[in-house]
RNA sequence: CGGGGCGUAGCGCAGUUUGGUUAGCGCGUCGGCUUUGGGAGCCGAAGGUCCCCGGUUCAAAUCCGGGCGCCCCGACCA
């Protein structure tokens, strides 16, 4: 490719528009072109780059056994009515309405099409497994798009979803998948961590979510500083703290001041309570009301610094949870919102949970179940009953790893892959059934697995880059080499267009900058789009006949070879970059 | 949706507080000359519904009202 014939505007400045690095870069080295707010133009190298990417899912997927095929953007609304997340999903769809008055969504999501389509086609356990997946745009009308790639409205994904006969069936489809996966992120060159997560919108049961750590990622991730042990933060488990038994085992806290009442006029929130009375949140515990799905009263305390998980409790009660509402609140404590307190629950019948960090406290200050006032000096197992101690809090950083004596430590991360197991949360609803070897007709079982091409790419741009610019792995490069001859114009660039001939020749995927332009802003352009091999036809080439060559993520270290050398050292480059990013057999 | 910020030439911005000539600056673009190893110099030129609608005023980029768009911070997701 002739630099001058590409569409290619580099921009000097930062748009102001970008926050993000990736956001940045994609946008000043003429990768992508914001439409409108979190849709984007993929412009001729950054489409380069996402059909490299696609290339190398294809390719694995393939492998994996899967097979691709193609479903319709537009979704009619009854599909989507079948399963209930017409209205669970609610605005995150974008509806629309044709000319008779039918609704669509743009699909953000297709377990709806794909199931339908699995129960009009597949009916007996011989055609399975099966897996099948497709690479096309998204559309979710997210709450608020945001660092370009990283979160966009209208975004490139790859989604498979398995059928399988059985449990046992979907835990090979899933396994196969999660293989597939590390190959594909090793090859695309991201450091990942493999994390337990939660199921979110999409539902099922067992899922794991493929990370990458960086620091402008909108997820938070555990990692065991030991042990293998990573979770999202929504799910990371923590170990019991040191002691924690001794302490429940003397059933009730250690304070022996009096429990006092005292007045908090107004003060509601943790802060206000705290500020008011002169203490540290961390002294204070909270009550959260919550009415469990079958319909019990659930009381769950966390330190008034803390956060309480409610995927942890939910868990723990065994069914769905949701905070009490208003009404519920005030019938139960006799007070209004905001002075919840554990005394005088359990005689209602109100299950007593307590997160670890409450048994070593004592004295603290609780809710009084009564307008505008606090009790001081309460301690749990004197002044009230609490049933069961377990971990109801989010994860952080120096907590405990619930594997090993290790501590956990939280980072920042970007998800790039998603597996979940579905089981038969949509085959269930809508009836998608096949007849098994034993005449019995059962739902399909399922699994959905996810990949977001467009956020790769900016994935990378956020974790390789420099001062000044991208610093692409090869395998995802839009260009493999680059080729700058210093001059515009005479021998050089003549030297530099029989290189660019050769390298063609050779196979190798080549930019010459032919443009009339200054050594300076060719280079400037040449580091700010990052393709890894740079070849420099400059003085040594008019003074020795050797041209310079060097990788980008490493531009200090010069090689000059001679010119009909050059060839033969970037293939033998080629290969070598290509070698450091394929996985292991075994994977 | 809540909170904050922004909207002036392709890009980055000044001007708006305190209304008043022909709306400026840098970069980029086009033409010319000189340059050529890390975003060159000089000369010349083009390029604007000052986000939109309405109001106030002799006069609005500037003041007032309404709307739209974009970005950032919080609850969702690949």
């Amino acid at each position: 490719m002739r630099l001058s014939q590409l569409l290619f505007v580099s921009l000097r400045e930062v748009p102001a528009e970008a926050e993000l690095v990736s956001h940045q870069l994609l946008l000043r080295a003429s990768f992508i072109r914001k439409l409108s707010a979190g849709i984007y133009t993929y412009l001729p190298l950054g489409w380069r780059s996402l059909l490299k990417i696609i290339a190398i899912v294809r390719e694995e997927m393939n492998k994996a056994g899967a097979q691709e095929l193609l479903m319709p953007f537009a979704h009619p609304a009854e599909l989507w009515q079948e399963t209930g997340r017409w209205d669970e999903y609610g605005d995150l769809l974008m509806k629309l309405c044709d000319r008779q008055g039918r609704w669509f969504c743009l699909g953000p999501t297709h377990e709806e099409v794909i199931t339908d389509l699995a129960r009009q086609m597949v009916h007996s356990y011989r055609q399975l497994p099966l897996n099948l997946y497709q690479i096309g745009t998204k559309f979710r009308d997210e709450l608020r798009p945001r660092g370009g790639l990283i979160r966009a409205r209208e975004f490139l994904m790859k989604d498979a979803y398995s059928f399988d006969r059985d449990e046992a069936g979907l835990d090979k489809s899933f396994e196969a998948m999660r293989k597939a996966y590390i190959r594909i992120f090793t090859r695309c060159g991201l450091p990942f961590i493999i994390v337990e997560a939660e199921a979110g919108a999409i539902g099922g049961t067992e899922n794991l979510e493929f990370m990458v750590i960086a620091d402008s990622g909108e997820d938070r991730l555990l990692q065991c500083s030991q042990c293998g042990y990573a979770a999202n933060r929504e799910r990371a488990e923590r170990r019991p703290p040191e002691g924690l038994e001794r302490f429940v085992a003397k059933g009730q806290g250690e304070g022996t001041a009096p429990l006092q009442k005292v007045a908090t006029p107004n003060r509601r929130t943790v802060e206000e309570v705290a500020e008011f009375l002169r203490v540290r949140p961390d002294q204070l515990v909270k009550t959260l009301l919550y009415v469990a799905d079958d319909g019990r009263i659930v009381a769950a305390m966390v330190r008034g610094d803390h956060e309480l998980n409610e995927a942890k409790l939910a868990r723990l009660v065994g069914t769905k949870v949701r905070m009490a509402d208003a009404p519920t609140v005030e019938r139960l404590t006799e007070a209004p919102v905001g002075f919840a307190g554990p005394i005088g629950l359990k005689e209602k019948g109100v299950l007593m949970l307590a997160d670890y960090d409450i048994a070593f406290l004592s004295d603290f200050v609780i809710g009084a179940n009564e307008a505008d006032a606090h009790f001081i000096n309460a301690n749990w197992g004197r002044d009230f009953a609490i049933d069961r101690f377990a971990d109801l809090r989010f994860a952080d950083s120096g907590d405990g790893c619930p594997r090993c004596d290790g501590i956990l430590q939280m980072h920042n991360a970007i998800e790039v892959g998603h597996i979940f197991k579905l089981g038969t949360r949509y085959s269930e609803p809508m009836r998608a059934t096949f007849v098994d070897e034993d005449g019995k007709e059962k739902p399909f079982v399922m699994g959905c697995y996810g990949i977001g091409i467009s956020r790769i790419l900016a994935t990378i741009a956020e974790i390789h880059h420099d001062d000044d610019g991208l610093i692409f792995p090869i395998t995802i490069a839009p260009f493999e080499a680059w080729v700058l001859p210093i001059e515009s114009e005479g021998d050089l660039r003549e030297v530099a267009e029989r290189v660019y001939a050769d390298l063609q020749r050779a196979g190798v995927e080549v930019v010459l900058d032919d443009r009339d332009e200054r050594a300076g802003v060719k280079f400037k352009d040449m580091d700010l789009v990052g393709v890894p091999i740079q070849i420099v036809v400059g003085r040594s080439v008019r003074e020795r006949g050797e041209a310079e060559i060097r990788l980008r993520r490493n531009r200090d270290d010069r090689r000059y070879l001679p010119v009909h050398a050059v060839t033969e050292t970037v293939l033998t480059l080629r290969r070598q970059l290509y070698a450091e990013l394929t996985p292991n057999e075994e994977a």
